[in-house]
DNA sequence: CAAAGTAGTCAAGCTAGTTGACCAAGTAGG
DNA sequence: CCTACTTGGTCAACTAGCTTGACTACTTTG
């Protein structure tokens, strides 16, 4: 690979990722999520309580769709949602029991490609990936609203 | 960020540098290609003459959903199709000068963000970075087929 | 030369989003 | 305290970008 492939290698890298614990996931029973859904969790379990406004904000879709979303997470029972202590138009959403037992599931099994990975490459190196990433995102936030739009 | 998180920072970053692209590629004049398109690009400057049913495997995608993509980018003046020379079935898609004037463009952008990405970093640590995610997709491939399908 | 396979087409349907209009509840300024 | 504006969520209609399945025309194989 050369100079200018990096997009094409970072949305291959996430595709392997996500497809390694999805594919996992989906063995462990949990065969009812998407990828889009992992990223609302990962979001509620930050910031327990938020609105569906807030989660439509953060994943970069509008809240329409965001409120769509929750509608079938707690369909399956993986989010609740409880009346806002004092705003009365609003509803809090927070993730149920199953909610969490996913995401921890999910974190592990990244986890375990993540040591793989590590044992590939050297751990300081993986570490070092990390953080260059992280520095990236710092940089591009200044300038750009970092979403994580589940689409193209 | 901790352990777990790779797949969240992987998806930002392609975000990134995906947004930091379209946005500039739409004010060169670019406005009516997808991310999607620039894969399709990518994979017609490196075999170029290959048919519907092969981008189709490459992205991902159905046959039948391949074909639609090279439509609208023939409609658009980006692709060109010929016949196949000795499959009378068959028509060969070759990227016209446009397309090929788009494509260079999208790697001219994209070593831009880079180069800001090296200054970062270090140009070193950005070299390594790209060879530990051709590790990656290079241990993945052998238990998965790793695609570039443009949406989840 | 018949049977199986392949490139592309046609048509219908679906998923996950979009836009826009709206209501009820909250907030800020005179 | 009103009036004006803003905000959280809903309803309804629409769309992009895929999917599945059935089909035709051509090619390959045994």
């Amino acid at each position: 690979m050369l100079q200018g492939d990096l997009p094409a290698l970072l949305a291959m890298s996430f595709r392997a990722i996500m497809d390694q614990i999805h594919g996992q996931l989906a063995a462990d029973g949990f065969t009812d999520v998407r990828p889009a859904h992992g990223f609302a969790f990962h979001f509620l379990s930050h910031r327990s309580g938020a609105t569906a406004v807030e989660l439509g904000e953060h994943l970069g879709i509008t809240k329409q769709a965001a409120v769509q979303l929750v509608d079938e997470l707690e369909k399956r029972g993986y989010v609740e949602r409880t009346p806002h202590p004092t705003d009365r138009r609003s509803r809090l959403i927070t993730l149920s029991p199953r909610g969490w037992q996913c995401i921890e599931q999910v974190v592990a099994l990244s986890r375990k490609t993540e040591d793989h990975w590590a044992g590939l490459v050297g751990e300081d190196r993986l570490t070092k990936l990390r953080e260059d990433l992280v520095t990236f995102l710092g940089d591009a936030s200044r300038e750009q609203t970092v979403t994580l739009r589940p689409v193209w």
